[in-house]
This record gives structure tokens, C-alpha cells and sequence, in this order.
DNA sequence: AATGAATGAGGATTCATTCAT
DNA sequence: AATGAATGAATCCTCATTCAT
């Protein structure tokens, strides 16, 4: 009788603990950090045994950078440019998608700000991993600002960008502790307002010198 | 001059004691996290021995919580209620205590945004501690809203005041990750101006209807 | 207006103190044993300090010896030498007396049996205490017999002795670990009667070479 | 001829070291008893580094409830119940059976009489074991007693099998205690004696009635 | 591709004890 | 007579990681 060569087996096999390993180290980390985050759960959670995980992962670091690249992954595909004239209508646009990238998929921002807050002397890979990507986004937003509003300064470009990337930080951290009571989509609508207003008194003040 | 012996120093002095792993604790929490920070570590920065801080704290979860403790009220301390006329100047000044407030001591939210971002089973002490000190903050900001406009909905009034304490906390990151590239008082001068803006514009939606 | 002089109660305090300390003691050994009985844990239970228990007691084995010796003292008082002419009442008499002994401070002899069977290498005084008064027991028991059956041999006198004394221990434990399920009065009736018997027969077999 | 490389003991072998573990804890614990059985010892003894110990057990409870179980397991290879017609002549068989495995491998009983005297507020599952191994040994004999003699009540049966099993201990403590001193094999065949007996005179009463 | 077993370093906490007051 | 504070050694147990199979 035919069989299924095992190796084709294995390797399907393989791709599958990966993701094992990963859903539960994502789990784990999200839940208490990287230090709190110990290989011994992470096996528990997953069922392969510690020694499983160091074969497709080389260290804790290793693992804990895959999981952080992993759900921005996950986490982009959620936010696309929105299109169309209106700049305020795009801002807007833009803040819905982002308030239910976060709702849908918290776990990228939670660890990520996790490690961000650390500053503890040896390098953190995962933590490295989540602040260039950040680091990109927020060049993005600053392309996207500058586009919108040629007459703004540089300095004003960078105040606004990280206002908008920041206060919305605030947000999601706000939502994480308060769960049902607070109204993410709301904060964000306004957020988005906020932003655009001030973009727009900047500009008018730019452009009257 | 008669001189204080030597021995003095190495008499028991339980207040000092309990300062300087307090200190010790304090710095190692607010560089590494919950999990991070080591009775060890702790025992090392301050000079005790193990075991002495285990006479000055029930355990761990019992140290950091009154690291928590003590560096809010420093934080408080150092905030004050501003008076004067013109809301617009009262809420600038506002924005600035605290920027100023976070850039001197920035411990007590560092350390206390890591603890709230954590979700684990169990309860940290330190944790609950954080999120109470920062619910009484919320009903205060709360309270002073009201009084300014009294004609916001408690929605509108409770959004805000989200948005103001949320946004509050992503600019503190913000300065936290980024160093002197961030330039944390122009940022929260803009946060006052922008939460006022909000402020104004719904109160004006309110009284015409 | 006159005071009673500070001495006269500080020594009353410092007798209630070993007092309590004792009690406490007690308590935790006979429910742990000699190596789960902690400092911390009397401390804690007769609500003075470690250091305290420390100025009473030369050390933990000090003090668990103390704990021995003070309650064989109570025990003791429990059983007095029963007289009258017939031999199998006077047994009977003792048998009860001892069970209701043990029923009613059980302490001793559950911490000396602990002890007894415990052969770390180092001495613990408690230990060797509990044995020697065993002995001494066994000694005038022994003597007793011999008055009682002047016909047999000393290996036959050690022998019930021995067995007279040591399934007492037994059913002592049987009441111990069955609690309310174990009569130890009839266990005792039965003994008493048991041993009675043997020693008649083993004194007949005597007599009759 | 080919030899067995060195580094072949070195490999890993569970069931040797799971075994060696065992070994080294039982030999341990029937000396110093639960609290003062430490896995550092332990370790020293057997040769494999404590961390290699929590590989084979979950915790210290765990590996002394396998201690029990596995020396319950060797002692009754040891008993064998014996046949024939005469009544006496098994019980006195079965009296120098139990005598002497307790003579050969006393750890099971030692241990666990130590573990059955304590009474802490926590569970020791190793006590639960001894509890529960012992409690089916009561239970065969009792059958068998009432085999043996069909008209006693069961109030008799009780107390002439809990008399037997439980002075059974206090002649094995007995042996523990005095070593040479005491000739367990006289004591046990007095006891058997002693039991029959009392059978036999219970049973007559039964019978009278 | 996977895993049972092992391991040294380090985790939090408790230990019995001491000492100055 | 008593105690607050301190301390080094030991407690149980978990850590990240490796290695032979």
C-alpha cells in the first residue's frame, strides 16, 4: 500500500510546531513579559517538549523576536492607506483601522511597549525588532504628513508624528487596563480629529510668517 | 570633637535600611520589570544581605508595591493644583507640572505602565496598586473638567478624560524610547492645547442643543 | 502611690513568656516533628519575638527538650501506682489509667515516638531525654512484674516488659491515626488482659519445670 | 573484545537514575524523616544534581510518596499468606513472615510511622499513601479473621485486628529503638500467640451466647 | 524533525542564631 | 526580661540550555 513518505509528513509536521511554539509564546509573552515569559511554559502551553523549541528557535531571544515579528506581520495586513481627497476623512480612515488593527490583534503593541519600557543593559532582540519597526512607521507617517501639509516645519512634522504615534500608544494602554470601559474606537475618532486640527492651525501659522 | 564610632554605621537602623533597598528596588524594578528584578540584584545595589530585606518586606510582590507607593507620592509632591482665571493658562501649566514631574522622576510610571501591560493569573500586588493610584488620578481630572464645563455629558466628560491621561502616558513613552531626540515639554504643551481645544469644541456642541 | 515594683512583674511576665513559648512549641513539634518545627513558627504562635524565644532557651534543641520534659511531667501526674490485692485488677487499673493518660495529653508521647524513630547521626537532646525516661519506665515496670511472678526468668520479664510497653505504643498510634474510629480504652482493656494472661502461663510453665 | 565506552554511563539512562534517586532518598528519608530528607542530600547521595531530581519527580512530596509506594511494593514480596489446617500453627507463620521482612527492609514501616505521627495542616501525599496501603492491609486481615472464626461480631473483629496490626508497630518501634536488645522474633511469636488466643476466647463467648 | 535526560546557575524564601539596645 | 534588626547558610525549586539518540 502507498505511503506517505514520511519525510513529506515530517516537514508539514515541522511548520506546524513552529506555529505551536509560536501561538503559545506569543500567549505566554503577552501575558507576562519577557523575563516572566520561561521556556518551561512556553512548552507546557504548546505540548513539545523545551528541547523541540530549541530546535527551531536558537534562544529565548530568538523565539521572543519571532513572536514580535510574527504578529507585526499579522498586524500590518490589518491597516491598509486609505484613498480619496478629503485629508480629514483619511485621517479618520486611517484611526478606525488602526483602533480595530489593536482590538483584533493587541499583541504585537502589548509586547512590544512591554519591551520598550525595559532598559535593561544587555540587547534585547525582540525589543531592537519592535523599535525599528516602529521607527519605519513613524517615517511613514511623517511622508504621509509632510504630503498633506508642504508648509510645515520639520520640527512640526516630527511634533505632530510623534504626538499621533504616541498619544495612540496612550490609547491602547488605556484600553488594555480597561477593558470593556473604555470606548477604543471613541478615543481614536477623537484622536484622529485632534491630530488633523492641529496639523491644520500649524499650517495656517506657517503659512502667514 | 568626640566622633561617632565607626560601629554606629553597622548598628541596626531600620529606617535607613528600609530606604536603601527601597532605593535599590526602586531602580532595578524600573530598568528590568516585575520578573526581572531579583531579590539578589536588589540585595547587591543596596548592600544587604538577602535575607535583611526579607525582614523589612513580607516578599517580593511586597517590595515593589511599596516601591510603587513611595514614588507616587515623590510624584505627587511634585504636582501641584494651579490657580488663576483663564482655563487655557490653568491647563498649560497643568501639562507642564507633569511633563516636569515625569522628567524628574520618571519611575513611578515607568514602573507602573510595565505592571499594567502584564496579564498574568495571578495578582501583583504592585500592580493593583498602580491601577488604583492612577483610578484616583482619573476621578480628580474628572472632577476638575466638570467644574470648567458643566455642561459635558458624563461621556463626554469621561472620554476626555481618558483621552487626557492616556495620550499623557504614550508621550511619556515616547520620551522614554526616544531619549533627547523627544522633546517631551513642547509635546505635552501641545497635549494641553489640544485636550482644551477638545474641550471647548464639545461644550459648544452641547449647549447648542 | 504605691506601685507594685517593676521587678516583681517582669519576672511574673518572664515566667508566662516560657510559659507560652512552651505551649506554642508543643503544639507545632507534635504536629511537625523536630525538623518542621521553626523558630518562626512558635514565634509567630505565642506572639513573642524569635530573639525572645532565644533568651529563654539556649537553642531550638533546648527548647524542644524542655517541650519533652514538661509534658512527661504532666503526663506522670496523670497515672498514679494502683493498689489492692488482686493482680489482674490492679493491671486492669493501670491499663485504664494509661489510656486515659494518652487520651488526655497525647503530646508526649506523640513527639517522643517522632523522635525515637528518627537515627540522624547528631544527638538531639529531646531524643535521648524521651529514651531515658522510656527507660525508666521500662525499669520499674519490670520490677513490678517480678513482684508479681517471683517464678520468672529475667528473659521472660524483659520480654513482657518489653511487649507490655511497646503495643502500648501501637495502640496509641492506632488512636492517633484513626481518630474517633479507634476505641483506645477497649484496645487498652484488651491489653491489659493479654499481658495478664501471658505472664500467668509463662509463670506456670516455671513453676511446673 | 570489544568494551562498553566510559562515556556510556555517562548517557542518559532514566530508569537507572530514577532508580539511584530512590535508592538515596529512602535511605534518607528513614533516617531524618520528611523535613529532614533534603533534596541537597539526596543529591549528594545519589550522584545527580538536584535539577536532575525534579526531571523524575515533581516535587519532594512527590518523590517520597514514591519512596513509600516502592517500598510497600518490595516489603510484601516478602509476606506470603501461608496455608494449612491448623489455625495457630498459620498465624504463628504469618507472625515470623511479618517479623522478619521487618527486619530485612524496615524502611517501609519506619518511614512511614514517622509520616502517620504528624499531623500537619497540609496534605504529604506520601503520608496518604502509607495511610492507605496500611488501611488495606487492616482490611485483608480482618477478612481473614473472620474466616478464622465466623461468630465473632464485628465490633470483635475490629478491635482484635486493629490489636494486632497496631501492637504489630509499637514491637517493630520497639526493635528500632533497642536494636539488639530486643529479639523481635520472640516478641512477634508471643504476639501471634496472644492474638490467637484472644480469638479463641472471644469467639467462645460469641458462642455462648 | 524531535525528544528524554541532564545540568550548573540562579530564583525566592526560610533557617537558626546573634547582637546591640 | 525583652526585642528590632541583621546575617550567612540552607531551603525547595525553576532557569535557559545542551547533548546523545
Amino acid at each position: 500500500m502507498a505511503e506517505i513518505p514520511t519525510t513529506r509528513r515530517r516537514r508539514a509536521n515541522g511548520e506546524e510546531s513552529r506555529r505551536k511554539i509560536l501561538d503559545a509564546a506569543a500567549d505566554v509573552a503577552s501575558e507576562r513579559g519577557y523575563d516572566g515569559t520561561s521556556i518551561a511554559l512556553v512548552s507546557k502551553k504548546c505540548g513539545l517538549p523545551a528541547s523541540s523549541i530549541y530546535w527551531h528557535f536558537k534562544d529565548k531571544d530568538d523565539l521572543i523576536a519571532a513572536v514580535i515579528e510574527r504578529s507585526f506581520g499579522t498586524w500590518l495586513e490589518a491597516v491598509s492607506v486609505p484613498d480619496g481627497d478629503n485629508p480629514r476623512t483619511r485621517i479618520a480612515d486611517m484611526s478606525m483601522q488602526i483602533a480595530r488593527a489593536l482590538l483584533e490583534t493587541p499583541d504585537f503593541l502589548r509586547l512590544g511597549l512591554m519591551l520598550a519600557l525595559e532598559r535593561r543593559p544587555e540587547e534585547v532582540r525582540a525589543r531592537t525588532m519592535f523599535l525599528s519597526v516602529r521607527d519605519e512607521a513613524h517615517r511613514r507617517i511623517a511622508a504621509t504628513m509632510r504630503e498633506f501639509a508642504p508648509d510645515l516645519s520639520e520640527r512640526s512634522i516630527k511634533l505632530l508624528t510623534t504626538y499621533a504615534v504616541s498619544a495612540a500608544d496612550g490609547l491602547f494602554i488605556a484600553k488594555e487596563i480597561g477593558g470593556d470601559d473604555v470606548d477604543l474606537i471613541a478615543l481614536f475618532e477623537l484622536h484622529g480629529n485632534l491630530v488633523y486640527d492641529a496639523a491644520v492651525s500649524l499650517a495656517q501659522v506657517a503659512a502667514d510668517r
